[in-house]
DNA sequence: AACGTTGGTCTCAAAAAGAGACTAGCACTA
DNA sequence: TAGTGCTAGTCTCTTTTTGAGACCAACGTT
């Protein structure tokens, strides 16, 4: 049974010890799982520039549905990362904008989002080389 | 139509300019589709700790389904994150550990783990706050 | 001889996401 | 004045993704 080799933390400790968090039933993941989304990182991005409108999110982001763009404000709205706000103009308008909650994440969330801008060709090759390894 | 209040830049750039970013067909969703998943980051973070067999991230993760713990860990090492090396034991054993790549993403992303941490009571707090005003 | 262990795959059911039609009230146009 | 478009969604239907669980083969243990 000894066949493991190199058991030794990849991290010192130092960086982000996170040894005695329990996976199951954790705050990371309740919090991890809503801000995850498909959706949620790329509205967070165009939310932390300036606030916006429903319609104005659906052009910047044309791919995404109605429907989910919907849902996905609604979420972000109800962890407290973005502010609805109506205007009671006819028709009415809806502005979101970022609160201070959605800034403090969005602070640590953007440096994941450049070193994937940073390392995407990096990604690219390593993906080149699986799926050549892979049809043999 | 000059509804709209206060459209200043949230950010003021030094931190993160994105403002150049094209949301459709952009690398930074290439890259973070994949580690966007419900179980990504959770495995990273296990990975990044030490390097786990199968059945012990099985174990360390109750509710991922056998099929989903394959199937996210082929992606991640498709994407270059993880390593994955085969024991010729009887049964074979499989070794899963992070590469320099998984550890150079897991620097930031370690920082939105802690940030999640640390903010779990507030992002609960907007939860009942949110949930109550519904109700109305 | 029966059972557990390994790291999966396969199938089927349930949940989530995508596509598109539909709404109301007003402004603008023909 | 009838037709069209705008707003921010919701509703329904279809497709995709995920979850639950059975099954596999070969060996070690009891």
């Amino acid at each position: 049974m000894a066949v493991n080799a190199s058991r030794k933390p990849v991290l010192d400790g130092k960086e982000c010890d996170m040894s005695g968090w329990d996976m199951n039933n954790c705050p990371v993941r309740d919090v991890l799982d809503r801000i995850a989304g498909k959706w949620s990182t790329l509205l967070l991005g165009a939310l932390a520039r300036q606030p916006y409108r429903f319609g104005e999110l659906r052009r910047l982001v044309p791919d995404i549905s109605q429907r989910m763009l919907t849902q996905t404000l609604r979420d972000l709205q109800r962890d407290g990362y973005i502010e609805r706000e109506v205007f009671p103009t006819k028709p009415p308008s809806v502005e979101y904008r970022m609160t201070d909650l959605g800034r403090s994440l969005f602070e640590p969330l953007s440096k994941v989002l450049l070193w994937a801008e940073a390392n995407h060709p990096s990604v690219k090759a390593a993906r080149v080389k699986y799926d050549e390894s892979e049809l043999a």
